[in-house]
RNA sequence: CGAGUCGGUGAGACGGUCGCGGGUCGGCGUUUGCGCCGAUCCGAGGAAAGUCCGGGCUCCACAGGACACGGCGGUGGAUAACGUCCACCAUCCAAGGCGCCGCGUUCUCCUUUCCUUUUACGGGAGAGGAGGGUGGGGGCCAAGGAUAGGGAAAGUGCAACAGAAAGGAUACCGCCCCGUCUUCGGGGUAAGGGUGAAAAGGUGGGGUAAGAGCCCACCAGCAGCCUGGUGACAGGCUGGCUCGGCAAACCCCGCCGGGAGCAAGGCCAAAUAUGGGAGCAGGACCGGUCCGGUCCGCCACGACUCCCGGGUAGGCUGCUGGACCGCACGGGCAACCGCGCGGCUAGAGAAAUGACCGUCGCCGUGCCGCCCGGCACGGGACAGAACCCGGCUUACCAGCCGGCUUGCGGA
RNA sequence: AGGGCCGUGGCGUAACGGCAGCGUAUCCGCCUUUUAAGCGGUAAGGUGGGGGUUCAAGUCCCUCCGGCCCUA
């Protein structure tokens, strides 16, 4: 196989319109820990995509911007490691900045939690 | 070299790997909207922030004037404009410096008087003088700082408490004259006491029964004139002797202001509902087809088909070349202006600048080291473009540079 | 982007530019077997920060900070 995986993040992957949001936040199933919280939804895609919503609770526009920054770098780190096929909105749990190895390790295991309560209740 | 004060600059550098946004070029795919791949160039700030002012731009409204409402307010200039900037004026504050005082306190020295004691030196108390330290008062100079700094003699209003009296006022104690046996009564006065943030000019002299700008000199203030200055104002002369504070209270005067904002505005345009026009008596569904069945419609408020329109979601645009940046020259005290040459320097849209590593540099701590220096660990602020500019305000790590005043030392 | 409102003891809320109150809570005492309720009393201490105007500022003005609401 030839495919070297590559580690990109094009637009396509970004969640970008209000009704994508809207579709998200009504399937309602969730996961968090004492960082995050991801919403999660399938979205009839072969891959992922990745919405963030950091409010303004969160410190000035350049601790918001560091947030989601760190939350890209993740998800382009470790996209191949996710469920495919979902579409997933990070929201943080806590103002504190945390490190990038402890974004990655909690976004794949909040993904897959969250993987398989939505087959359970396809089920 | 030190102190004070004011201002400017600055915002770590280089390289590698993986990524992100945009422009250009090439290739592939494509539903012709775009997507993917590769190369190459570019990719946050001095405050991008707060949104406190001013403009550009866009749309809407609009004969002209006045009123209302809001903002601004020393003078002259700069500017597209400003509540900004520059220069100057006025008032207030002021590090510090230099003189002064029948000043206080303390130390030293000298002269002298008295007491005591001694052989003598000496000890104690007082007076005078000189010098030093320190403190206080007042004067001059002064880097620099602050000022929403027009008008209080157009009018209205406000000033608690205290005080006799708070604005063409008043008379508590007092002072003086007269009456009265005293208590007290009548009158004069505003020097003194007292209250207050503020008491109707201040100091000195004359004058008086006591007093008062009642009279005079100087000072402050006011009015007029002269001189200098574009002007705010400054200086001088003369006059009459005095006419308080607050307009960030109402207000008066002068100047400025049409409203909304890039979610402005323009273009394209699903689904659903709907407006106009034309055609037409059938149309849609079940079913392989006919028959058949169901629903809608049928001399119309018209099913169905076609065309046109407004318009929602959504998309495109506005969208970055500009009161632009750098350098040189000329004008100006300066803000700034003119001219020449060179440069292109972010354009996102659930919103691009990130992650990891290396080398060097800066700061702090620890260790080694006489110093130079070396090693280890840690730190690196405030903060992220959202149509674009000019300001203001606020936040902020280290370093560097300069102006002015002043102290000490040297040439 | 545009506009409006608010900030006062622990909490809720008043105050012409002129001594910063009131209720409740706290604390102490009475009542009660005890608690609650009730009655009486004491004190503490607060105008979001900074600056200006004024004799005097919670109040007027400027500027920051924090919070809430409305319109598109």
């Amino acid at each position: 196989m030839a495919e070297t995986r590559r580690f990109t993040f094009r637009k396509a992957e970004h969640l970008r319109s209000p009704l994508d949001f809207r579709r998200v936040y009504a399937r309602r199933c969730a996961a968090s820990d004492a960082w995050l919280l991801v919403q999660a939804c399938p979205n009839g895609l072969p891959h992922c995509r990745l919405g963030l919503s950091v409010s303004r609770k969160y410190g000035n526009a350049v601790a918001r911007n560091r947030l989601r920054r760190l939350y890209r770098e993740a998800f382009r780190l470790s996209k191949h490691d996710l469920p495919a096929g979902l579409d997933l909105v990070l929201i943080p749990r806590s103002p504190n900045e945390p490190t990038l190895d402890v974004v990655r390790k909690s976004l794949k295991s909040l993904a897959q939690q969250a993987s398989r309560k939505l087959n359970r209740q396809s089920l």
